[in-house]
DNA sequence: AAAGATTGAGAGATCAATCTTG
DNA sequence: CAAGATTGATCTCTCAATCTTT
């Protein structure tokens, strides 16, 4: 790796944090002033939504979502407690739990749609061309995929 | 914009998010590991190193770490408290603070550097070609640079 | 013993309110 | 009053340890 290389690949590491840094808290705070949902929350509805039978196993649930199994059992809890979704027993399988969105959840979220994909679209992807976008998705998704099979041992929870 | 790139967009954003949530804790607990460092302690230090004197104001300081003014008082307390930076009365100027990296937390940043620098080319940068690095930086530091100046009125602090 | 999930303890972050200085 | 910084209250995350089921 070359001199230049080291630069611009720094420089891109710093873009990538800052721009980070920047776009999640602007997108939390419209998604909490239009909604109150906390950005979170919207995430778990979400990938809810997108399961067959609206409703994933708790580390199923866990790996969509990002968040650690211990950190999703608390944000659970709260979302449980708001009556956004419920845990369910699964019949044969005493160790598991299913969550599943409720008819609350789901109106809550299809209000927290249309303000997320605004605000994604006003903060991210106003700025991509199509080209652009491809090679977001070929760049990051391949930083993410090497990232998680890389060295397992280092592989957290 | 096109029902296509509705869907490249958002595979792009959550390439952006995926990878962040994959790449960020694999770098946090390198450092942990291998210096006992938390990574928000090892930017408040780097940005420091890179300043004119080795020394920033607060809002200065939490400009550059991407971190809110309250948040940066508390860091900054702990940070202090281990004796890696000192704040310091700026003669002339009561309302202000320097902050100043101490001989400490100069070791202690020269500890760290090798290590971040191989976890982000290991994570990062190792799968960027110049030109895919160049795009990061020409794509996300327009998103960075957009958002920080769009629609104002919703900056927080 | 391993998989799935939860809990206790502790650290860190944010918002809103406050204090001080200019 | 505005700028700079801090504090109080609250929330959320993570790690390590634990409990239950297979």
């Amino acid at each position: 790796m070359t001199r230049d290389q080291i630069d611009i690949g720094f420089k891109a590491w710093r873009s990538f944090l800052e721009a980070h840094a920047v776009v999640i808290p602007r997108i939390e705070r419209l998604l909490d002033s239009a909604t109150g949902l906390p950005f979170t929350w919207y995430d778990v509805l979400f990938q809810l939504s997108c399961a067959p039978g609206q409703r994933l196993l708790m580390h199923e649930l866990a790996d969509a979502v990002l968040l650690s199994r211990s950190g999703l059992t608390r944000s659970v809890d709260r979302i449980e407690a708001a009556g956004l979704v419920a845990r369910e027993a699964i019949p044969g399988n005493r160790r598991s739990t299913h969550v599943v969105l409720t008819g609350a959840g789901k109106e809550r979220l299809a209000q927290a749609v249309p303000i997320v994909t605004r605000g994604v679209r006003e903060y991210f992807t106003q700025h991509l061309s199509e080209e652009e976008a491809a090679a977001v998705v070929r760049i990051l998704g391949g930083v993410r995929d090497h990232a998680r099979a890389g060295s397992g041992a280092e592989a957290p929870d």
